[in-house]
RNA sequence: GGAGAGAUGGCCGAGUCGGCUGAAGGCGCUCGCCUGCUAAGCGAGUGUGCGGCUAAAACUGCACCGAGGGUUCGAAUCCCUCUCUCUCCGCCA
């Protein structure tokens, strides 16, 4: 959510940057609302004061014994006007709300100006493309010959793009939540938290994915609760409507959960393997920062994730991601590529982003600094640390052998009781 | 799922028959004094949001006692709905 006075006093400037972006909001309406709605709110402070008042005097006067009527009467008609205007104003604050949760965060300035993803420029690119003497396979061919997946039995629990993994398989995605939260922990100072699957409406509100994304949820039914689609909406809203001291920060989270994701219209991408799916496992990494330190967070948090990814040993490269393609909520987000030889591309297997204080303001996340009058809104910073799903397709598809077996990168080999590869 | 109790400031905890209660008292915290160090003691201060006025303060208006609605000239106090917490019973990994 954008600060209100921001949008009334830099108007040309968020104009421009939600055109970067490819929006098109009304933010003229916006602007005549909010108008109106400062006048009607004068107009009620003024009376509600003259309320105030004359109740006090008329206090002053039962006190006394004297008659109150004339001042009783003409105070119901205030009373009545106020009542009115309070609904009116009540109603512009609602349709305003609505219309502020919907308009998208503002880009930083280093956020490269472009259309969509093919504009988003290469940061750099680490680790070496695996060559082999040939042809690689993907990985849902090399785990079905393994029998480490099964989306078919999986598709008969459930339906399509669900998960199902077996031995191995199943011990290596184990392997590799362990691996991320042991180093995120011991290594990078983050605090382990496991939070609720499911959270309400004020929860999702908070980090941006509600009201507008509402059909890439799993709600529950009978309930107003959504399975979460990733760890970030639960952990950052941890600390919601609390004001922290200036002291505490930065805090540093890590959590690995599920994440549901019904991405209504995603149909006929990625139909195959562990690439999309309904539900998959994720570490994410969290922080609530001061305002100054936040880009500097970013870079380190960036760091963190590709970590990861260093140990495993596993070829990837980061970009940024341009005005076009940005997400709703970031104001600048990195996005992590893996290498996946069977295709021949690079996908995203974690996504690094600032939203400075667009989430905090809906969350209402503030803190206070020692020896300074009122409060400030921290900045929300999160990040995969890394996909699970993801990163078992990439060990699948980079580590495979000419046999067929998958050969288990070093790190990992004493979280797999000491396999050294997935072999039939 | 059934029965009951409760929700007040950073925390604990008063608020009587609705009327200077933004909210007593205590704890905590901050600053100052005192004290050879520590402890104790003394004094002052200590919410948030949105406005006005300021160079900035000071000052000032409105709102907020779980949330929403109602009664009333006036509600933390009365009424209704909801949410959450606790206790007991039932069920359960």
């Amino acid at each position: 959510m954008l600060d209100i006075k921001t949008i009334v006093q830099d108007a040309d400037r968020v104009r421009q940057a939600l055109a970067h972006r490819g929006t098109d909001i009304d933010l003229e309406a916006f602007l005549g609302l909010e108008a109106r709605r400062r006048e009607d709110l004068q107009r009620v402070e003024a009376l509600r004061h003259r309320r105030n008042v004359v109740s006090e005097e008329i206090a002053g006067l039962k006190k006394t014994g004297a008659d109150a009527g004339v001042l009783v009467g003409e105070m119901r008609e205030v009373s009545a006007t106020i009542k009115h205007l309070e609904g009116a104003l009540a109603e512009a604050e609602t349709q305003l709300r609505q219309m502020l949760l919907n308009i998208p965060n503002l880009p930083h300035a280093s956020v490269p100006v472009g259309r969509d993803e093919s504009d988003n420029p290469v940061v750099r690119v680490v680790g070496e493309v695996p060559a082999f003497d040939f042809a690689p396979q993907a990985h849902w061919d090399l785990g079905a010959r393994l029998g480490i997946f099964d989306f078919e039995t999986a598709a008969k629990l459930t339906g399509s793009r669900f998960p199902l993994y077996f031995g191995p398989g199943a011990r290596l995605e184990r392997a590799l939540i362990n691996f991320m939260l042991d180093v995120h922990t011991t290594e990078h100072g983050y605090l382990e938290v496991l939070p609720p699957f499911m959270v309400n409406r004020a929860t999702m509100t908070g980090t941006g994915q509600l009201p507008k994304f509402e059909a890439d949820l799993f709600k529950l039914e009978g309930w107003d609760y959504f399975l979460i689609p990733t760890a970030e909406v639960p952990v950052t809203n941890i600390h919601a409507g609390r004001i922290l001291e200036a002291e505490q920060l930065p805090l540093r989270f890590t959590a690995h959960t599920p994440c549901f994701r019904s991405e209504a219209g995603s149909h006929g991408k990625d139909t195959r393997g562990l690439i999309r799916q309904h539900q998959f496992n994720k570490v994410e990494l969290v922080k609530l920062t001061l305002p100054e330190t936040s880009y500097d967070e970013l870079a380190s948090l960036l760091a963190d994730a590709e970590t990861i990814l260093r140990r495993i040993e596993l070829p990837y490269r980061v970009i940024t991601l341009c005005t076009g393609d940005l997400g709703f909520s970031a104001a600048k987000t990195y996005d992590i590529e893996v290498w996946m030889p069977a295709q021949g591309v690079y996908r995203e297997i974690s996504s690094c982003s600032n939203f400075e204080d667009f989430q905090a303001r809906r969350a209402d996340l503030r803190f206070r600094r020692k020896g300074k009058r009122g409060t400030e809104l921290v900045h929300t910073l999160n990040g995969s640390g890394l996909a699970v799903g993801r990163t078992v397709a990439a060990i699948c598809e980079n580590c495979q052998q000419a046999d067929g077996t998958i050969r288990i990168p070093e790190v990992l080999r004493p979280y797999m009781g000491g396999m050294e590869a997935i072999v039939p």
